[in-house]
DNA sequence: AAAAAAC
């Protein structure tokens, strides 16, 4: 569905269309003339669904049916603070809505936009909260510190918005979030988002929404149509290491985000394949932020080919130019891995998710196939075999919409092209592993002409590596 | 046993 549509005062769709997008996605559809109604929203919609714009849009619509009070608001010299307040649990994810806000909001008169984050500098913060504002977009902790000084003023906020809401409750922010609600007029309009609206999340949405609307636009059993998603069994870190250099030096290869399970191993993951030659940093919540930013800023521009990060990148990290996520070291919860491939394969684009997997990772494989009734197909690479034989892999209960959605069975591997599933061996066995070079697949193409080891020749490295210190758990000495 | 987030 086209834009000009919803409801949407035409400045915000021509902000739109700017940015070079033609039809609202199926989240944008179905909320934003819900928000535009005042309702409070439970959204539950998969990651690079169009999230962000679902709830900016509506936001900035506010903000420009209050244009009329703002000159009134400053003159006062009274601290009014935000009219809609964003909560979202990483300092990546509120930098990046604050750019998405000034993209849509380019058309907005005086649009007032400000995150408050940790890592950051005080003073900066305080004058902005203190400043005429429209839309704070902030990480709990440091709003609830803003708060405690006195410092943000919430008794203005006419929207809250709380992203990825399952996120923060894992990451222990109830109490947070709970505070800071509290501080903002019970009049307000709540929108939430969350992956799953059961247990906990389920209880604060209870708690924080009146009469909420329910969009459910996808469930985490939904195939990521666009993402291939392969699993390569590999015998050692050795061997894992040889298989991420293959993937890393391929042709198609634009830009890789590669997951570790560590601090640790972001560090020393990044700091071996500098030392190999690419282009490549990592990321994790251990770094000083001015370095994360930089970081994120380098992928961006794509003077940075490879970023090794924990999952403090595993969720909202929007880099379209991301081809392949690589799963170095297995997440800890099934969830996670939905939302570490969903860095791939945005904008529309085709995105490859490789998982590479030790035999001690067959029990959270199997996990992630329950978890999102999907089995991962297993291939090889020419050269590149594991030489112990594959875990045995048991298939992944289907439930109903598995068997629903594709009645011949077999999940579609790439692309929505009939024939391109792996119809008659839909699990992933030692039988079912399939020939790496597989001409069908964009991202199959002739071997690279290397067939172990990483590349020797030095390419252009990115950022310092300071801090470096090799794991304990590394004792095999790979590489060199 | 991990990571994230306030100082």
């Amino acid at each position: 569905m086209s834009f000009d549509t919803l409801g949407l005062n035409p400045a915000l769709v021509k902000a739109v269309a700017d940015a070079g997008y033609t039809a609202a996605t199926e989240v944008q559809t179905r909320s934003i003339p819900l928000a535009l109604t005042g309702a409070d929203l439970m959204v539950s919609a998969s990651t690079g669904s169009g999230k962000t714009a679902s709830f900016i849009l509506p936001a900035l619509e506010r903000v420009l049916a209050a244009r009329g009070d703002n000159a009134k608001r400053r003159e006062k010299g009274v601290i009014y603070g935000p009219r809609v307040l964003v909560l979202t649990p990483t300092r990546e994810l509120a930098m990046q809505i604050a750019k998405a806000a000034g993209i849509y909001g380019r058309h907005v008169p005086g649009l007032r936009v400000a995150t408050v984050v940790g890592g950051v500098p005080y003073p900066a913060q305080i004058a902005a909260l203190r400043g005429p504002l429209d839309i704070l977009i902030s990480t709990p902790g440091r709003l609830l510190d803003h708060l405690q000084t006195g410092k943000a003023v919430l008794e203005n906020v006419e929207v809250l918005v709380l992203d990825e809401a399952d996120r923060m409750l894992d990451m222990g922010f109830i109490d947070d979030i709970t505070t800071i609600a509290d501080h903002v007029p019970a009049t307000r309009q709540t929108v939430m988002y969350s992956a799953t609206f059961a247990g906990h999340v389920g209880r604060l949405a209870q708690n924080l929404l009146r009469d909420p609307q329910r969009v459910d636009v996808a469930s985490h059993t939904d195939t990521h149509e666009n993402i291939e998603q392969r699993l390569h069994w590999a015998d050692n870190a050795n061997h894992k290491n040889a298989l991420l250099d293959h993937l890393l030096t391929e042709r198609e290869m634009e830009q890789a985000l590669v997951f570790t399970s560590t601090q640790r191993d972001a560090d020393w993951l990044a700091d071996r394949l500098a030392d190999m030659g690419h282009a490549v940093a990592s990321l994790h919540g251990g770094m000083p932020q001015g370095r994360r930013n930089r970081v994120l800023q380098g992928l961006r521009s794509r003077q940075l080919k490879v970023l090794v990060a924990t999952d403090v990148a595993a969720r909202g990290i929007d880099v379209p130019t991301i081809s392949h996520v690589i799963n170095y070291g297995l997440p800890m919860k099934a969830e996670d891995y939905v939302h570490r491939i969903g860095r791939t394969g945005r904008a529309g684009r085709n995105g490859l998710a490789v998982t590479l997997a030790e035999r001690m990772d067959a029990g959270m494989i199997r996990r992630i196939q329950q978890f999102t009734t999907q089995s991962i197909p297993a291939k090889t690479i020419v050269g590149l075999e594991p030489k112990s034989p594959e875990p045995k892999m048991f298939p992944p209960r289907a439930e109903g919409r598995f068997d629903d959605r594709r009645p011949g069975g077999g999940r579609p591997s790439f692309g929505k092209a009939p024939g391109r599933g792996f119809a008659s061996k839909p699990f992933a066995t030692r039988d079912g592993a399939a020939p790496a070079r597989d001409a069908r697949s964009p991202f199959d193409r002739a071997p690279a002409g290397r067939s172990e080891g990483f590349a020797k020749a030095p390419r252009k490295a990115f950022g310092d590596k300071g801090g470096f210190k090799a794991p304990r758990a590394r004792s095999d000495g790979y590489g060199r």
